[in-house]
DNA sequence: CCCGTAATATTACGCGCGTAAAATTATTAT
DNA sequence: ATAATAATTTTACGCGCGTAATATTACGGG
C-alpha cells in the first residue's frame, strides 16, 4: 500500500494532476470539494506515500489541531487512566494531543504551559499542580489559550472547570459508615497538594455535624505525592499514639488509604466490616488499584467517563464557538458508592 | 520580565541591532557568536518576549530536537515510572521528548510510529507493546529514524536495546526462596504479551534444574493488561483447583503477584515467610506500588535508573554520530533483590 | 600600526504549505 | 441549450526561519 515516497505537495498535486490549492483543500477539510475529486485523491493517497509535513502546515495555520493534556502527576493511575480517556476521544475527534506531565514540580509545570504556548493549540485541557502552582503563571496562560480546568479547581482561571462532587463524595460515603458501624475518622496529609483534600475535609465536617458525631480529624506530614508512603508512615504513627478515636477510618483519598492499609497489617490489625476485624478503612476515588489491595477497598468512584466526556466536549464547544466564554461552566459529577470489603 | 511581545526574529534582530542570521546562529549554540553578542543577545530577551517558532525551525530542520518516548501502556506505573526518568534526561540535555502510550493496541502503536515519522524526531526510545506489535511496522519505522528499543526485545530491530537480565532475576529470587523454604511454583499467564514474560519462564526452569528442583508451571488464562485483575481470578481459581506442588509461588511479575495477593487474601490464606503463613509469594520488577501490598512484596528490583540512563545515552550517542550503527548493542541490567514481608 | 583570523553583516535563496483573488471549468436547474 | 452556481485552476504572496556565499568588521599579536 505504501508506495513511493512523495516529498511535498506541489509534488503529489502534479503527480496527480490536480492543483495544489485544491489538494491542500482537501487535507483541510475532504468534504469540501467535489465528490469525484476527493475520490481521486484518495486513491491517489494509497498509491502515493504522501502527508502533508506538519510542520509547513502548523507554521501558516493560526491555529493547530493540537490539543494539550496536562496533569500534575502521571505516575499517579489516577491522572494516567483519565489522562487516556481523554487522549482517546482528542484522536477521535480528529484532533492531535499531546501529553504532559509536570511531575508534581511547579517548574515544569511553568515550562510545560511555555512551551504549550508556541504548539499555538486549539485548546488545552489542565489539571493543575493544586497548591504547588504558580496561579499567575496559569492565570497568564489562559489568557491567550483556551483551556479548561479538570479535577483541580482554580476559581476563576480557564474558561471552564469540570471536576467531582466532593462534598457529595463526602457525605455519601460518611453517610454509609456511620449507617453501617462507628462514625468514621478523617485521616489525611497535614498540606495536600490537591484542593480536593480541602473540601473532602470541610464536607466531613459538615456532613458528621448533619448526622449528629462530632468530628475528628488525623493530619499527618508530608510533602509531594508519595501519598501511599505517608500514608503508611503516619497511619503507623497515628495508630501507635491511639489518635483514632473510632474504629473506622476515612482516607481523604485512595492511595492515602492504600498506605493505611499497609500500616495497619504491619500492625497486625484485621481491616474490614466484620466483627472478627479491628478496624474499617474507606477511601475516596475508586484509584485502578483500589479492588486489588488486601482487603479491597471501599470507596466512593470518580466518574472518570464523565469527567474526561465532559472535559472534552467542553473544550471542543469553546474551539468551534458554541461556547459563551464570559459565563464561566462549573460542572461538578457525583461518584459512586463501591462497597468492598475494607468498609 | 515578560516585555513586549515580538513576532519574529526578523523583528528581534533589527530591535537589538543585530543581523537575524546571527540571532539564528545563537539559538542553534549560543557559544557560536561572540561573547559579548552572546550576552547582548540574552539580555535583550529578558527584555522583549521572544521566542522562535517552533514549527518554522523545525520546517527548515532536516533534524528536529524532538525525541519520542514511546511506552505499550501508560497506565502500568513501572512505564510511568520509566518514562518519568527517561523524559527527565531528555529535557536536561536539551531535547524535546514526546510521551506516547499505545495503550495496548497494536493499531495505536502503528499509527503512534506514523506521527512520529513525521515528527522527523533526532531519536526515539521505544518499548514496544511485544507479542501484539507489528513487526513489519517497526521495523520499517526503525529503518528510517534511529531507534533504541528498551524493555522489550525484537531482535535485530532498531540500533540498540537496553533491558533486564531476566535470567539473573529469575536465578537470584529463585536462589534465595529455595534457600529459605520450599522450592517456588511459576505463575504466569499463559500468553503473556510481553516477551520478557517468555525468557523467565525458561530461566525458571534452567535455574530449577541447576538447583536440583522439579520445575511446576502454573499458567493462567486472560489477555491484555489487566494483570491484576487476571493474577487474581486465575490465582484463585488455581488454588482453588491445588495447583500448587509447592507452598511458595513465583510470580512472572510483580502485577500479576499484587493479583495473586489478593486472591490469597480472599481464600484467607496468611501470606508470608514465617512459621503461622501458609504460603509464599514473590514478584520480579519491584514496581512502584509493591512496598504497600498486604503484605509488602518480596520481588527482584528492576534498575530504573541504570535502564533509563543507558537507554538515553545510547540514543544521544546514536544521535552524534559516536555509535556503530553496524554494531547492535543489547545491554542488559541485573536486578537486585529485595526481601519484604511476602517471602 | 598592520596583518591574519575569527566573528558578524548582507544578500539571497529555499523550505512546504495556507490562502486570497481572479480566471476558468464543471454541474445543476430552468 | 443557456444561465446561474459551484468547484477548480492559476497566479501570487506570505509565513518564520535555516543556511550558504560573500563582504565587512572586530580582535589580538607582532
Amino acid at each position: 500500500m505504501a508506495g513511493i515516497k512523495v516529498g511535498s505537495m506541489e509534488e503529489f498535486a502534479a503527480l496527480i494532476g490536480i492543483s495544489r490549492p485544491t489538494v491542500s483543500k482537501y487535507f483541510n477539510d475532504p468534504n469540501s470539494v467535489r465528490r469525484s475529486t476527493r475520490e481521486r485523491i484518495e486513491k491517489s493517497l494509497e498509491r502515493y506515500d504522501y502527508r502533508p509535513n506538519i510542520y509547513a502546515v502548523n507554521q501558516n495555520r493560526k491555529l493547530t489541531k493540537n490539543i494539550g493534556i496536562v496533569v500534575p502527576y502521571l505516575a499517579d493511575p489516577f491522572f494516567a487512566e483519565i489522562a487516556r480517556r481523554i487522549e482517546r476521544r482528542c484522536i477521535d475527534a480528529g484532533y492531535w494531543p499531546i501529553l504532559f506531565s509536570a511531575h508534581g514540580e511547579q517548574k515544569l509545570e511553568n515550562d510545560i504551559l511555555d512551551s504549550l504556548r508556541s504548539l499555538k493549540p486549539a485548546g488545552v485541557l489542565l489539571a493543575p499542580l493544586g497548591r504547588a502552582s504558580d496561579r499567575s503563571v496559569i492565570e497568564n496562560f489562559c489568557r491567550d489559550v483556551p483551556t479548561v480546568l479538570f479535577d483541580s479547581e482554580m476559581e476563576d482561571v480557564g474558561v471552564a472547570f469540570v471536576g467531582s462532587d466532593n462534598p457529595q463524595f463526602v457525605s455519601q460515603i460518611t453517610d454509609y459508615l456511620c449507617r453501617s458501624g462507628e462514625p468514621p475518622c478523617f485521616f489525611e496529609m497535614k498540606h495536600p497538594v490537591n484542593p480536593n483534600a480541602n473540601k473532602r475535609r470541610q464536607a466531613y465536617f459538615n456532613s458528621m455535624q448533619a448526622l449528629g458525631y462530632e468530628p475528628h480529624v488525623v493530619q499527618v506530614s508530608g510533602e509531594g505525592w508519595a501519598f501511599e508512603e505517608i500514608g503508611r508512615d503516619g497511619g503507623g504513627k497515628a495508630l501507635e499514639a491511639g489518635q483514632f478515636a473510632t474504629n473506622t477510618v476515612l482516607c481523604s483519598n485512595d492511595r492515602l488509604a492504600i498506605g493505611f492499609l499497609a500500616a495497619c497489617y504491619e500492625k497486625g490489625l484485621r481491616v474490614g466490616r466484620d466483627s472478627t476485624c479491628a478496624i474499617r478503612v474507606a477511601g475516596m476515588d475508586d484509584h485502578p488499584f483500589s479492588r486489588f489491595t488486601c482487603p479491597s477497598l471501599t470507596t466512593i468512584a470518580q466518574n472518570y467517563d464523565s469527567v474526561s466526556r465532559h472535559s472534552v466536549d467542553t473544550l471542543f464547544r469553546v474551539i468551534d464557538g458554541s461556547y459563551n466564554t464570559d459565563q464561566r461552566e462549573k460542572t461538578l459529577f457525583e461518584g459512586t458508592l463501591i462497597m468492598r470489603e475494607s468498609a
